[in-house]
DNA sequence: TGTTTGATTGACACTATGTCAATGATATAA
DNA sequence: TTATATCATTGACATAGTGTCAATCAAACA
């Protein structure tokens, strides 16, 4: 057993276990609520603690949330920094296919929690800034591979790098969006490929 | 003198006018503090009306901000209904470029109330529901566009129309909001013709 | 065992909402 | 002209949530 909270004093032990306790109430009551609804009477309620208790841990609703988004967070961090240094157009477009598939495919999987952040981005801007850090390193990113393409000769080098970059992240994160709120209005595939089809190759002839 | 509230009968000129002064007062106090940080009380006090008024002409903050935001939004209907009808490539590319910069320059005019919608959208289901309906509409015009240029076998035939329209303007409305929350850090100029552009011709050679 | 430290608590002050019975002013009918 | 009906207007009130803090309780330590 090499639990990290087995070699704390049991006080801490008992303070994390509160913590924990609040957190996990939290999730819950965010699930059934949504963020807007959700208050915290019900999450101390549910994490039976005192009222006064989820305000020594958390400065308020937010902070508890943006806690637990952290860890979907980095999920979607991690396919960020995916490797990108095709050869050919074919190997590009298969690679960004790739990558459009899994970040789209991680907003599925955590379908009903990215609910609940889409909501609390409007509602709350601590929440909307940690989104858009998440979306700045997406476009940093995407802005490293498309500088790399057109020294490759491979993309158009007439085409603003940051613009273009901007542009394709938007696409990508609005279909997230759509697919999260409305799983079955669209095949996953053929937004996939529709995605990347247009922004490889364009609309017209 | 063809004003229409001449012809009422004095009560009810009084009561459009209570409402026009709510109205006023309402542009103002959401001017000044955002969607979120505007109260009915604030309202109230400027338009010098008792508390329970502002109840009997709006059910809620919600409803006096849509009935603001109406005349605006009637203004973007009319960019969706642009007409489109080019016999070549080129044309299409100017068509599309000019329709870009009426919706982007209509949002830029109209920015600061712009600013308090994007706001509003995230807080309120019934206004964000408003504005899911213009993006509808845009996005129905885009794709008997798109099927246009197909037909005209200016388009590629292969690409599904109606994921390629939504994808198209989901691109414009990101941007549009890019500008309208951060106006100086684009060239308006750059942003339609990369957008127009990548839009018509891809990203690869 | 007594003392200190820090985790936990719920009562409280505060802010905002939406409702409603009472009030007041205008329209209508006698 | 006066009496009555109608409807706009009002602010006090019930309700619901937030965040704070002095008091309490239990673990750590000397």
């Amino acid at each position: 057993m090499t639990n990290p909270m087995d070699q704390l004093p049991a006080r801490q032990q008992q303070a994390l276990k509160t913590r924990q306790k609040l957190l996990q109430a939290g999730k819950e009551v965010f699930l059934e609520n949504g963020f807007q609804k959700a208050t915290i009477s019900q999450v101390i309620k549910k994490a039976k603690t005192g009222y006064g208790t989820a305000y020594v841990y958390f400065k308020n609703k937010d902070e508890l949330f943006i806690t637990l988004m952290e860890d979907l967070m980095n999920l979607f961090y991690k396919v960020a920094e995916m490797p990108f240094m095709p050869q050919t157009k074919e190997e590009a477009y298969e690679n960004i296919k790739k990558q459009v598939r899994m970040f789209l495919q991680l907003a599925l999987d955590e379908r009903d929690m990215m609910k609940i952040v889409k909501e609390a981005i409007g509602v709350s801007p601590e929440i909307d800034h940690k989104w858009y850090m998440i979306r700045e390193r997406f476009i940093e990113r995407i802005l490293v591979d498309i500088r790399y393409a057109q020294a490759q000769k491979l993309a158009k080098e007439r085409l603003n790098p940051a613009l273009t970059a901007r542009g394709w992240f938007y696409s990508n994160e609005m279909f997230m969006w759509e697919l999260v709120m409305n799983k079955d209005k669209y095949k996953l595939d053929d937004v996939i490929v529709n995605l990347t089809s247009m922004y490889t190759g364009g609309l017209y002839e």
